[in-house]
DNA sequence: AACTGTGAAGTTTTTCACAGCC
DNA sequence: GGCTGTGAAAAACTTCACAGTT
């Protein structure tokens, strides 16, 4: 299979690439400019082949030899993962886990920027939080439709969190990161993913001794 | 292979059973008894075959004809995960992100307390955060000790994420749930995981059209 | 000499399908 | 009839190992 873009990319690779592009983002911190399977893989715990492998689906990005030049690579990956222009991002309830996510630096310069802060309770409507003032979740789908967001954050109680992933879905966003500790069911042409901290927690104890 | 306890589990097996136990305390929440592999496996879409595979690697919890016991499942996972007990834990960094963290009441109610947060600047020192006092990082050594406590979170800016990882297991913390964007090297007796939005974002922006 | 890209081999994970029990 | 637990089969994923390029 050569390293065209037509065949099928496995979801487990593309679930690494993201992981790739942030020690890349490292590397290139550190004025790297030049690195190699070797390099990434000892950084990430993961086998040089794996990563070779995992990078030729889409073609040779590095050079015999030599290796893999950081800055291209970077471009490439960016490319690849479509975040090689800025998403904008509805977030959805304004409670602490909301406030802190809407005020979170991190997501600036790898590709996301969020646009608004939607939450249905009156008392927080109009509040001014950070840089953004609380909207009314019934503005939701004009605000998305108009502004055509596609991605959302979800950050209100387990309880909730299906309906307001329905309207969301009503609203036109096709992409739900999930941080209520509950499963949603979303159509197949939606991608959801889940931030639960609790889960990771609950696997580390599984190897702690009683 | 019998269900004995004696044979290593896959952890890709360890990794699900976080994701059953959360959707058995819905279940649970809406007073429902007994449930199957293939209600399991709708809400989480999982394979129900696997869903019995995997639980059957701690025994027999089901009934043949008749299917789980919730309550009985729960606890058996709960056991089986270590988490029919309390786990106190150190949160590291008092910025955003870890005042977000601490005062998050998800952790309560499935194995988990915050029992103190930790930061270095000398600002945040002794600040009131929600139910906490900022502590000084330096002791942060002295306290895990007296206290026992095994488990971290990791809330402190990239660059310094490493070196505070280091403190961490020299404190003799032994699993840590990092939420920098970086990959940490930790001893092989130490357990990590990562939570990092980005990466979850990028997965998706993947099969989003450009 | 160093390192990629890749078929082939090896390993792990998932699904199938059904005997056995309620 | 409905559902679990599980060997056996199938599929997916990872590693090996080396030809080929710089």
């Amino acid at each position: 299979m050569s390293g065209k873009s037509a065949d099928v990319i496995p979801e487990i690779v593309i679930g690494r690439l993201p992981l790739y592009l942030r020690a890349l983002r490292r590397l290139q911190n550190d004025r790297r400019r030049v690195t190699s399977s070797q390099e990434l893989g000892e950084r990430l715990e993961i086998s040089s082949a794996q990563i070779r492998k995992d990078l030729s689906h889409f073609g040779g990005f590095g050079k015999q030899g030599t290796g893999y030049q950081v800055e291209f690579l970077i471009e490439r990956l960016e490319a690849v993962l479509h975040v090689n222009k800025e998403w904008l991002v509805a977030v959805v309830g304004a409670g602490n886990l909301g406030s802190a996510i809407s005020q979170y630096r991190g997501f600036q310069d790898r590709g996301f920027r969020i646009a608004h802060l939607f939450d249905i309770s009156p008392n927080k409507i109009g509040a001014r939080l950070g840089d953004f003032v609380v909207r009314p979740l019934d503005s939701l789908e004009t605000t998305i439709r108009s502004e055509g967001i596609r991605i959302a954050m979800l950050a209100v109680p387990a309880e909730n969190a299906q309906s307001v992933a329905d309207q969301l879905v009503a609203a036109g966003i096709k992409a739900i990161l999930n941080y209520a500790p509950i499963n949603i069911n979303v159509p197949d042409q939606v991608q959801i993913q889940y931030i639960d901290p609790v889960t990771h927690l609950q696997r580390m104890t599984y190897y702690l001794d009683d």
